[in-house]
DNA sequence: TATTCCTCTATTCTTTCGGATAGGTCCATA
DNA sequence: TATGGACCTATCCGAAAGAATAGAGGAATA
């Protein structure tokens, strides 16, 4: 049972690799970089788990994982972070990886998860998944999430200004402001923000 | 550490409970039906997790899951089954399950669920959240998905032409082409439905 | 009461989209 | 070789979107 944590930060890494340890994991190695992580599996073999850090050196977004992905042959390699968002996390899991780990994650949770993944299933906790809706409230007025269901229904300003009786120059008038508080360049793109944040 | 099995089947549930005893939970109690199961919550006080038969006498659907829950005091609850849809495990999920677990699961694999849904993290086996893409191919043209990819990012059709090194209009034909492939009515509709297939 | 926020409207202007039409190359396959 | 598909470019046009600015009514709240 040979596990692989890579992760630039010290610290990080040491507590996970000693918690792995503890709970009866034998082998743990441990890497800073990507390249270290790689080449280890080159010398002694590939794992029967690798947890990469994200943002380590030498990741350059996923291509690092797809690479390590390569490298372990076929066995499991999870995605671990501490800031990645959920489309990240998402993609990460598409392109077939073992799961994604987050840091936010309690020892006991990140133990069992390893445990799951070992045995060959796929991780990723739900919190990711799970509709996350704090930050919503009263954000965007009552006006601006009409305006903006219509136009994730793919409708120009005319047509929801007739939904709702209204004028086209107000209904662009919540598609700017609307636009601004979600930091979108433009309608398609706030389209797209409303559906990852589920806030429709 | 109290965990709950509950049942219909005798060998399946003495099966789980015995691997679930096996593997370190201390004190696995065990019920046939969900009448079973409530009445030992309230003789013998909450569970730290407990896993319910979706087809098990008294479920009624998911309302036995919902009244399982409320008597649990929030801790966590789990469904099982052997052949549920994906979605009435999300619909389990949704009203905050701690997991689905399917009898598919290898032991190993359910024994790593319930330590981790013990620790407060939701569970769901990844052959559910994983999409099934089967549709896609061939259906749009990869410079169609290099422009629908720049799309969903909210870009314009200038950037796009940038990004790839090509003339603006060849991005509108892309933009017109694809839209039409996908019934969308304009860029904003196709990125919504690229979203929702998958397909990006 | 004053302030703030949401709401709606108006005008003007520039940029972007969307559609139509009309070419062209390259490539694979029948 | 011909046919069709994916790919690229061009010009033209109208419609739509986006941005800026200005004003006004209503409701809630400090």
């Amino acid at each position: 049972m040979r596990i692989l944590v890579a992760d630039d930060h010290d610290l990080v890494r040491e507590t996970i690799a000693a918690f792995l340890e503890h709970e009866g994991f034998e082998e743990v190695c441990q890497a800073a970089t990507l390249q270290d992580a790689m080449e280890m599996v080159g010398t002694t073999g590939s794992f029967d788990l690798a947890l990469i850090d994200f943002d380590m050196p030498g990741m350059q977004g996923l291509e690092g994982l797809r690479r390590m992905m390569l490298v372990n042959q076929g066995r499991p390699v999870a995605l671990m972070s501490g800031a990645a968002t959920p489309a990240i996390a998402e993609q990460a899991l598409a392109m077939g990886a073992a799961g994604y780990v987050p840091k936010t994650l309690s020892s006991k949770s990140m133990v069992a998860a390893a445990r799951f993944m070992v045995a060959g299933e796929t991780f990723a906790p739900m919190s990711l998944l799970k509709r996350e809706v704090p930050n919503n409230d009263a954000f965007l007025s009552p006006r601006e999430l009409d305006v903006l269901r219509g136009i994730c229904d793919g409708k120009s300003n005319k047509e929801i200004a007739r939904d709702y009786d209204l004028q086209e120059v107000t209904v662009k008038l919540h598609v700017k402001t609307m636009s601004r508080k979600l930091a979108a360049k433009n309608r398609t793109h706030a389209a797209m923000i409303a559906r990852d944040r589920k806030l429709l």
